[in-house]
DNA sequence: CTGAAAGCGCTTACAG
DNA sequence: CTGAAAGCGCTTACAG
């Protein structure tokens, strides 16, 4: 019913590891008889199966690629599909398939990339986020599996491999920007502290504030948490502070739209009353209104990039870790504007 | 160094197969002696090998998702993790693992659906859409895989199990609501034709003028094409018309955010001077400007359901071929107003 | 350049 | 309730 390598091998008058090496296209293998094994191949009809492959050359040729399951607005942020479409061009390129793991739990993501590894699903892992104190990371660490992340481990960063954009020093100039424009009351409206890019992001910001002699506020910082259970909220007694800010940095461009949108609401108007500046540039981010000023982190390059280091990885064990940092383009729209003092 | 089945069997002073027997928590084993094989498991650190398994099992234990190649700005629509959202939910409660395609073009897709299907890689495919005349879903017809679509089939669709919304009669109403508001002039500014989604939406547009007495315009229909290439201009030359439209029923909320910021660089106020609805609400259309009435056509459960049926299929060969139908909402908010006559 | 044989780590009739 | 044995479909030293 199944053709296997057996069926071709009576047919092609040849031993079974002739057909296997014909497949692997060992060069060892005459051209003539590869030829002919290639016809009958051709003509039964077969296909490799992947498990007995596997099993075998213990080798799965494929990746795992681990979703955070709580990043803000994580399923609807085309953050990840972007992300995910630099991992695929570079996995198909390379005959790795993906496999895709999603928990909805950190427990169940535990749970997930253990099996994962050691049931040798897959060869190496992708990690699409990093947060505090992660288990799954540490993990991975310890049985020396080998991964990527996208984003910076908050530990032993020097022995990970992972792909980041330089998150301290874009988010200091964007900071920059503003208070170059002006502005000193400038709050940071983040994801969760949870992860690491929310904490480097804060701190380019706080950087950039220090640089320039202004004092931090704690009340000028909004978290995901805030924003979840009510954005608007959240932001009604940001403004209504005895100095409300006059620009935001927002986490993400998706953020960013829900402000402006509440904003809209309170008869705030942006540029003119409050200025913003965003992450990611999603490609709305140009018809939004007004169009967004954001810094594009380049994702799908992210997504590459820490592919093209775990296959590097799965393929030569002794290489060594590395940190690549994705370049960044600042992209001035029209969501701020010069402080009128 | 691995653990196997073996060595478990060895220490716990059992067979291999009942350690088998254990891991499947056969009823055949005593409490007894899975206990303590379980113990052992533990102490071992072991966990079964997947490949092995599948080889010997004839299971994979995991579905493939085939991702669509060019729909619409694909990787940057929040369809896609939304609906894998969906997917992930129910195969994770059933133990499924995702096998992710992501070829980029016709041909790619293809092949990895062959050699995934072939090569025993999976247990069933999930096709994330429907496209006229696909080579993809005729292989999987004719070579009798279990599959399901999220789209209507364009061929064979009494044989075939798909989860769809009703788009025909959505989109009917939807172009209702805009001619009982008064609106004679109705442009439909849809997705590549190529996709049965675009073809029904446009059938259920045609049908309400139809009902209305309304003759359908030729030069009312925008398609992806041209929206690709220059959004702008499409929307410039379809604005310039003798009477341009007074409305757009268009086939995506991304669309329709790129129109309503090319209308208003034109200086046309939606909805003051034009109406627009769309399609899939997602969850920008709150928070744009102004806010977006939408269908939401619960993206989410088009991916549980066609998971549901999948595994149905997987698991029980013989099932029946089905449709099903999922539900939607219609989502009034402010991109709609009664027509001036 | 090619083949015979062992083995990858499981499952599953079959037998008792 | 448990075990011995065959087999899933490949790969890969080893030998020639």
């Amino acid at each position: 019913m199944i053709v296997t390598i057996k069926d071709v091998a009576k047919k092609a008058n040849v031993a079974p590891s002739t057909v296997s090496r014909v497949i692997a296209n060992s060069p060892r293998i005459s051209e003539k008889t590869k030829k002919r094994v290639r016809e009958v191949m051709e003509e039964l009809g077969y296909y490799p199966n992947f498990q007995a492959r596997s099993l075998a050359a213990k080798s799965t040729q494929s990746i795992g690629v681990i979703m955070p399951n709580s990043a803000y607005h994580a399923f609807q942020n085309p953050f990840f599909p972007e992300v995910l479409r630099g991992i695929s061009k570079n996995a198909h390129a390379n005959k790795y398939g993906i496999y895709l793991s999603t928990g909805s739990t950190e427990e169940e993501i535990y749970a997930e990339v253990t099996s994962m590894v050691q049931g040798r699903r897959v060869d190496g892992v992708i990690l699409l986020y990093s947060r505090i104190n992660d288990k799954t990371m540490k993990f991975l660490q310890e049985t020396n599996f080998p991964f990527t992340v996208v984003g910076r481990p908050d530990q032993n960063e020097e022995r990970i491999t992972f792909v980041d954009n330089d998150n301290i020093f874009i988010t200091k100039q964007v900071t920059k920007y503003l208070i170059e424009l002006g502005h000193r009351h400038i709050a940071f409206v983040g994801g969760s502290l949870d992860f690491v890019v929310t904490i480097d992001r804060l701190n380019g910001y706080k950087l950039a504030l220090n640089e320039a002699g202004i004092p931090f506020n704690k009340d000028y910082m909004v978290h995901e948490e805030f924003i979840k259970d009510n954005g608007k909220e959240a932001l009604k007694s940001l403004m209504s502070l005895d100095s409300p800010p006059t620009a935001l940095v927002t986490q993400d461009d998706l953020i960013a739209y829900e402000m402006i949108s509440h904003l809209g609401d309170m008869n705030i108007k942006v540029p003119e009353d409050i200025s913003i500046v965003s992450f990611n540039n999603l490609m709305l981010s140009e018809h939004s209104k007004p169009p967004l000023t954001s810094v594009d982190i380049c994702i799908d390059q992210l997504g590459f990039e820490a592919t093209s280091c775990l296959i590097e990885k799965i393929e030569k064990p002794d290489t060594l870790p590395k940190r690549i940092t994705i370049p960044t383009k600042f992209i001035e729209r029209k969501s701020c504007e010069r402080r009128q003092s």
